[in-house]
DNA sequence: TCCTAAAATTGAATCGTTTCAATTCTAGGC
DNA sequence: GCCTAGAATTGAAACGATTCAATTTTAGGA
């Protein structure tokens, strides 16, 4: 089925096509007569603009491209969520690819964005940031580093304060009255876990008098965090910590589930826990738990703003933007 | 920054961009050696193809256009990776658009993808199918419905047997012994909870000697679930259900926390669950949990494939293919 | 009515690629 | 060397939209 070409709204309307191109982009030039006249013909034709003819001469692309590491994970969900709002608002929609954590699916993306002449792509890259941010600078693509930090002087980044989210559980655990703290989850492998540790650390350094205790785990679900709430649970009362901050939210729920129901842990009276990524499975478990909430969803945003920033400010200067997290606190962690 | 284009490969190698084009689409009409320099072009030039110069020209686009209701849904992200695996199989690329459950966001991205002249749209409408099948035929877009049922005069489309999904969980629960059975979630608004409740009362048929309660949710979370559970947990021993069928894997977790926390309910040995969906949270309960699954991917993939057939195949008829889920056993249901 | 400046409109040229009829090149046979 | 048929290459035309210099129209003042 042959679409009504703007030639086809230029003959219906009894206008020249560079006026229909006017009424379709700066309406202001057009009088208000020619206007109604031109838009009666678009509605009668079912005319819709063909954005390949619109960018091959006008030479800008009004997509950005946001490939993402895995698309079931909630934070990523609602980064796309964040990103595509931000662009809506200035006119520019989102693609979203998938590399489901696979480098060479990454760099199909790249490829296939690149050929539609994406104005940037949002990358949170499988592998090396560095090396991602030069292929994309050489391909002379505009990029913005998603959830990870990037050189500044290369590419625009946005990236969480996971130090200071670890500094967040740890203050609130001494809040309440924590005295014997256990951190559970991953290992020195995963830079993110291995800041909300040392952001913990940080904290403690302050009150000598609260002991920290780490309990790594080689996945981070909730089965290995229930292997070691199971393992918590059967300590002496008096070696056993009084306050768990976990790595992330899977861990803590499995923390929760070995406590609660192979040792009867009372939480929070006995044990408090915090999680962290505030993921609805945190809401909806057993004991509601607290956990560190990271603003996925500005995230997003802040990556297009900064993006579209760079196409269209001359004067762009790249930044580094560390977002604050936050600490939700729930029946996990009250008392 | 200026990319190279199809002239300046050809320039660079010494042949005419008509060559160029055929090294890059009909390599076997091109000599060997001839192809040889002009790939050396290509490689010396970064160039990369303007896929709207190509779409332009060629009329026929290599990308789908996805429109998701909740891309949080982990449902959805697996299907979206299905038709994405699909899609490039075939070399053709998935777009991925997010409605977020309100119609006038899903009619802006069906005329953001029919701008870009993208070869089909996958799309489980918001609202009214026949509308909105309607509407994209009237613009000339073909498209599968995902996940509803549509008149397969109309389009093709891909569904789940939830009836079925109902008789699976039925069956499994009266073959572990179940006397008293009861159905958990939702309410005649949601189609698919209807479904999956008649599914239930179909196989309950064939055995009069069990017995069927139905509790509705105005939700479909884990809080409204758990209300149900601490409720059942209530009953008398012998009014009590002794199997408990789940709307969806969320409600099926709440009435597990209802039952093992509130009641000390010993599952399964005194009531068997079951839920629907088998989202990850299933498999990560206290109890692992025996779930109703959906193959979302093969949803996926096939919605693709469907609609590849409709761009190709001159002689194509719509179809409505409608998948049968399968049952997943776990600890809340073996006895 | 004529003149002038501003408003409005026009349409050729362009974007980068694909297509295919026309042309050129090549190799084998005589 | 000439001829022929098939292989290989060429490049003008076209796709649909935007752009902007050239042209036309309009309205107000004298």
């Amino acid at each position: 089925m042959r679409q009504a070409s703007i030639t086809d709204v230029a003959k219906k309307a009894g206008v020249s096509i560079g006026t229909v191109s006017n009424v379709l982009n700066h309406p202001t030039r057009v009088r208000p007569a020619t206007v109604k006249k031109v838009q009666k013909a678009i509605l009668e034709l079912g005319f819709v603009r063909n954005d390949a003819a619109r960018q091959l001469k006008a030479g800008n692309s009004t997509t950005v491209g946001l490939i993402l590491p895995d698309a079931s994970n909630p934070f990523f969900a609602e980064v796309s969520k964040g990103a595509e709002d931000s662009a809506n608002e200035h006119d520019y929609s989102v693609i979203i690819g998938n590399s489901s954590e696979n480098n060479d699916r990454e760099s199909r993306y790249i490829q296939l964005f690149h050929e539609q002449r994406v104005g940037g792509v949002l990358i949170s890259p499988v592998r090396g940031v560095a090396e991602r941010v030069a292929e994309l600078r050489q391909m002379g693509i505009s990029s913005v580093v998603v959830d990870r930090e990037a050189d500044p002087t290369l590419c625009c980044s946005v990236s969480m304060d996971d130090v200071a989210g670890g500094r967040l559980a740890g203050r609130h655990l001494i809040d309440i009255g924590c005295k014997h703290i256990a951190f559970v989850g991953g290992g020195p492998e995963i830079q993110q876990t291995v800041d909300r540790l040392e952001g913990l650390r940080r904290e403690l350094g302050e009150h000598p008098e609260v002991t920290l205790s780490v309990y790594e785990t080689e996945e981070m679900n909730v089965l290995a965090g229930r292997s070691i709430g199971e393992k918590l649970g059967e300590l002496e009362t008096k070696e056993r910590p009084d306050g768990v901050f976990a790595a992330n939210d899977l861990i803590g729920v499995g923390v929760m589930q070995g406590l609660l129901f192979e040792n009867n842990v009372k939480i929070p009276q006995e044990i408090a826990i915090i999680g962290y990524d505030d993921i609805d499975f945190a809401r909806s478990t057993i004991v509601p738990m607290s956990s560190v909430r990271q603003p996925a969803h500005l995230l997003g945003s802040s990556a297009v703003e900064l993006l579209l920033s760079e196409l269209t400010d001359d004067e762009h200067v790249h930044r580094q933007i560390t977002f604050q997290p936050e600490l939700v606190v729930r029946a996990s962690s009250s008392k």
